[in-house]
DNA sequence: AAAATAATTCGTATTTTTACGAACAAAAAG
DNA sequence: CTTTTTGTTCGTAAAAATACGAATTATTTT
């Protein structure tokens, strides 16, 4: 009952919503340049609100590309790395789709 | 007064935002694979009413990644290429971002 | 001129997103 | 044991996204 869509599309969708907030490319620039993960140096960076830095950590990590630690009473967070690979794989399957098809189209 | 954030991380986030959907991502596949771009094949290829088919189609046209000519009474639509590159472009700069910093990171 | 075709826009309802401050939890430091 | 530090969760509000059917627009066909 679920799906009209392939497992594909569903998957770079959910990667995609992931990053469709400026704030949440922030994050992601941020934790892949590795200065440091901990959540305090990640809302220093933001001009937000803790409870929003956090909501926006929260969906980052339920779409799975980062993941978090807790060191008390720290929290770090990084990357997840085998899902950063798999959107990494599947954008990059999206953008590989052909546009010279279009020449004849809108033109 | 705009930004906090980048100009690349804002046109990366509203790309992102406008492939955030599955039936969107269809959309733009079906698009790409240019069998043809009247609305009525679009609509057909998607399992929502045409009313929702033309909003999703708006969204990713405000969003620059398609456009649309009218051929009375049917509509052409087809991938916008100047930005579809620059989408391209610009996931690509994203992924290419180093994961391995992560290796000390969360284990 | 009337009817048919193709797609958008309108009105509306529901859900989700974004944001904040305040309250809370859990460990460390005093 | 109390206080401080660090983040999350709660309650809430406002805005945006998603979806639909009905009404509308614009051209073509009859």
């Amino acid at each position: 009952m679920n799906s009209d869509y392939t497992d594909k599309q569903q998957k770079l969708a959910r990667y995609a919503k992931a990053l469709g907030n400026p704030t949440r490319v922030a994050i992601m620039e941020f934790l892949l340049q590795q200065k440091t993960c901990f959540f305090g140096d990640i809302h220093e960076q933001l001009p937000i609100a803790k409870a929003t830095a956090s909501q926006h950590l929260s969906e980052l990590k339920d779409a799975g590309l980062i993941q978090g630690e807790i060191m008390p009473p720290k929290v770090k967070y990084c990357i997840n790395k085998e899902n950063w690979l798999e959107a990494k794989a599947l954008f990059g399957e999206f953008f590989e789709h052909c546009v010279c098809k279009n020449d004849k189209c809108c033109g």
